[in-house]
DNA sequence: ATGGCTGCAAACACTTTGCATCGGC
DNA sequence: GCCGATGCAAAGTGTTTGCAGCCAT
């Protein structure tokens, strides 16, 4: 899993984020702060994931701080939930693109850019769009490779 | 929510899909007869509302043979389970269209045609496609015209 | 100093599973 | 008749919530 802008300390993105909550009249609390952290550097993670990750810097954080704060960044309207086909929900931020593929074998998300086709096709049936998801599942080019004529991979667990 | 070709009976995609389920080696009981039924009619019902309907007709159907009849589903390939954006599961009958718009106010899910950009952009970046899922949320064309120019309509849970 | 925020643990909702019985093949 | 499928209930996950204390404002 590719970690990248992580523990920099002086995010942009985590700068908007907070000044979003402190406009909210919300607190800038250091667990709020590393969380959005966390949800900076990795847009598609899940709540465990934020927890273990955050956990590092804030040891006493509890899991009910992520899901405070993650529906506290839906209701803001930065993030939203979305059941990568499994049994939990992942988290991204609304400002990353919505448009990616999942490989079933690894686990890894490639972002794709918006299509406006999309988005068209819905307006002309008189939808008034507020957000857009496309989710292609299947294999990315390394496990695509790799199973090319041998044992299709099946176990799409990633582990930690 | 729009109902229709339900409980005629003679559902040629119904057949279709007891056929597979014969073929793959299956039991066809009345219990995975009527799921089916209802899972041909609603296309995107989760199990909640798989089993109320279906106990319409099996009054001793159980949730548990819901989970496990749609489980079973997804292994033949036919269906598949998506969070739409709720805190529970979906299933969708893979013959239905994928691309479909989710009206936040009322729940109703509008069909749309598949559009082969997306997959292209996918296949272009060396991803094998298996599956294609669009979501776009917003208001649907009436809830769009209600909420024209008054209160924006908040709560999205879909009664019974 | 005040009231929102947090951690903890219990409560909840949704899904899966063990076991005895039933019924399709 | 055999073995898979079912119903029931209990166990498992993932998420939310009540409460007392803490800390950003």
């Amino acid at each position: 899993m590719r970690l990248d802008a992580r523990g920099s300390g002086g995010d942009v993105n985590v700068e908007r984020l907070v000044e979003l909550l402190r406009a909210a009249g919300k607190r800038i609390t250091p667990e709020r702060v590393q969380i959005l952290k966390i949800i900076s550097a990795h847009p598609h993670a899940d709540a465990q994931e934020i927890y273990q990750l955050a956990c590092k810097a804030c040891p006493r954080l509890s899991l009910s701080t992520v899901y405070r704060t993650a529906n506290l960044l839906r209701e803001l309207g930065v993030a939203e939930a979305s059941g990568l086909g499994e049994g939990h929900r992942h988290f991204e931020t609304r400002s990353a693109s919505h448009y990616h593929c999942v490989c079933t074998a690894c686990g890894r998300v490639i972002e794709m850019p918006p299509i406006d086709e999309v988005r068209r096709a819905a307006e002309r049936r008189g939808f008034r769009v507020v957000d857009e998801a496309v989710e292609l599942s299947g294999l990315c080019s390394s496990c695509g490779e790799r199973a090319g004529r041998r044992t299709k991979p099946s176990g799409a667990r990633g582990g930690a």
